[in-house]
DNA sequence: CGGGTATAGGAAACCGGTGTCATGATCAAG
DNA sequence: CTTGATCATGACACCGGTTTCCTATACCCG
């Protein structure tokens, strides 16, 4: 019923075969001209390209999609656990498919509710995408990874150290990361270091916590369960884990929080209970978010290269289609480095 | 060159063709079935949609886009002065977009490169994005939208108090908000009243600062141009902007920062100084984002209804899409208000 | 100088949908 | 029972590109 073409106004579009009357050739040719077909005569081209120029023709890509039978289009699907990690990696993959044709298409989504499966279905089918990122924790959904190859749809993973794929798969090094931080109050003196885990069920959480309890077997040093705070992640569940490794007593003279937002609420805890950072308590954290270097006193962090990896993980989708023998040589595994600030001392006592 | 079909692997795509063979019906009857047209018996639409269903068959959006002239992709396009910002106004268009068949493409620019407008031309005239949602300060780029509106693609743009064409846009009352903030402070009996100010050109830098002059302006205070100070929207701006406001003798004993980043930076400074907040100093910020609550003390603020903004945008724009009459309803103003958190306290001496 | 081989370029089919228009069936009214 | 209107459906062109296949020309060589 609605009525189609009334606010054409624009510019009228210009078809292959206005430029094509427009050369004296045929669609054709001004078809190979586009796809950089080899075989033309230089003239040829020139003359088609100088048209193009001056009229400023873009070729339909629907119409392309369509003839070509796939299109250019990334998603990146995540269930948004972390709005800096979220927008670094964004940063990251629009930073690899710049000059290119390809556009990024968003898809958060709610790993709780019980139609995601059938929502990422229909995203990737709908749009026909040409891949997907996708970022943890959907990222550690071997479900939705077979239904991806189901659909046909290219995938490139983002997580902590799962290198069964690496073809498909950009991961950092948590464990190795977490356990330098760890080595690193162990060296100051700490003995007694309480640890913020991450929600059960994250890959992340597990290999920071293996990280953690590695630097302290590698020191000999036991770890009470009494010491382990479970957390969710969120700068809540970091502020009410940390009361009860406050209550210890004795209490633990430094905290690894599993990432910043609970490293952030440990320190406001800490505010609320008197206790002074980093004289009486030193804190690390994980993701260095900028929230570490706007709190006081500023926390040191670890490090990991959002960035770099998001754009390594767009390369490896785009990588196969340039063509199937360009072997991509980006890496599969990154490494993270902790950023030392004011957030770590020496305990008070031995 | 390279070999198209090769990696086909998947289930094989169905074709209109297939469900018309499957149902014994023309593709004519099965696109009116797709789309919903009134005018089909009832026993064939039924038999149809249920070989649809059973066959999992979705229509190619790209022969869609094609033959409908039109698609189904809305942009985003920001030069990202605020990642909290930006992450909540997807979400709000998301949320909008949820349930249609309009997926979001984000596009990032750097606005002070000089080929930005080229780079915008390129992306929404090769996708030939069905329209565009525009953030700050691209918004208040008004030769941005002329060329917009050459290459026929619909825009909506977010911002502060511009209501010229309220159609294509959404904005918030800045500059009522931010007098209601300092009418606060006022009231609590502050009258030396610092401001660090936007960066020069930002609609929403004057807006806010206008609101600021009204208030003083109500309450009879003279505004000596030694208590303003220049910022960049930038935490280190706002930590370089107090430094003067600091050096000030008398002090103020109440600063007013445009938006939170700032006011993070002066708390910050405030630290390094020993000036006590909210005792010889109170703040207030302005976006409401997440940092307000990590820090210490919390930070009183401005909170703009960016969700629900960015999801107004989206509808307006895809409401002209429903049916060219359906009249959109969305409001184009919205209000924003002043939390009280812990870093307004009255003055320390009279 | 003639026959074989590249090479440029064109005609037509095709990708998978939608619009237009024609057609046959059904039904109410005359 | 005939006629005109309404309804449900199908045939076919078309959206704007790409691909396949074929032809005409230029070039090579003996």
């Amino acid at each position: 019923m609605a009525n189609q073409k009334q606010d054409e106004g624009a510019t009228a579009k210009l078809t292959i075969n206005d430029i094509a009357r427009l050369a004296g050739v045929s669609k054709k040719t001004v078809s190979r001209v586009i796809n950089r077909s080899p075989l033309l005569n230089r003239e040829t081209r020139d003359k088609v390209e100088a048209i193009i120029r001056e009229t400023g023709y873009v070729p339909n890509p629907q119409a392309r999609a369509l003839a070509l039978g796939r299109n250019f289009l990334i998603g990146l699907i995540y269930d948004n656990p972390n709005a800096q990690m979220v927008l670094s990696m964004q940063r990251g993959i629009l930073e690899a498919l710049h000059g290119t044709e390809f556009e990024l298409v968003i898809r958060p989504v709610d790993r709780g509710s019980n139609h995601v499966m059938d929502d990422i279905r229909g995203f990737v089918t709908r749009q026909r995408l040409f891949g997907v990122v996708v970022l943890p924790p959907m990222s550690e959904n071997d479900a939705l990874m077979r239904m991806l190859d189901e659909q046909g749809c290219r995938y490139v993973r983002m997580g902590s150290a799962m290198l069964d794929d690496p073809e498909h798969m950009v991961a950092s090094n948590d464990r190795e990361a977490v356990a330098d931080a760890v080595r690193h109050l162990i060296a100051q003196g700490h003995r007694r270091i309480g640890l913020i885990a991450g929600p059960h069920g994250f890959r992340s959480a597990r290999e920071r916590r293996e990280g953690f309890e590695m630097a302290l077997a590698e020191a000999g040093i036991s770890l009470p369960r009494s010491l382990v705070a479970d957390g969710q992640y969120t700068f809540e569940s970091g502020l009410s884990a940390s009361e009860s490794l406050f209550d210890l007593s004795p209490r633990p003279t430094a905290i690894f929080a599993s990432n910043d937002e609970m490293a952030a609420g440990v320190l406001y805890a800490a505010r609320l209970r008197g206790i002074a950072v980093p004289d009486e308590l030193s804190i690390i954290g994980f993701d260095d978010t900028p929230v570490t270097t706007r709190v006081w006193p500023p926390l040191s962090t670890v490090r990991w290269p959002i960035v770099a990896m998001g754009r390594a993980a767009a390369l490896k989708l785009i990588g196969t289609a340039i063509g199937e023998d360009a072997e991509v040589n980006e890496p599969s595994m990154f490494s993270s480095t902790l950023i030392r600030r004011g957030s770590v001392a020496p305990p008070a006592q031995t």
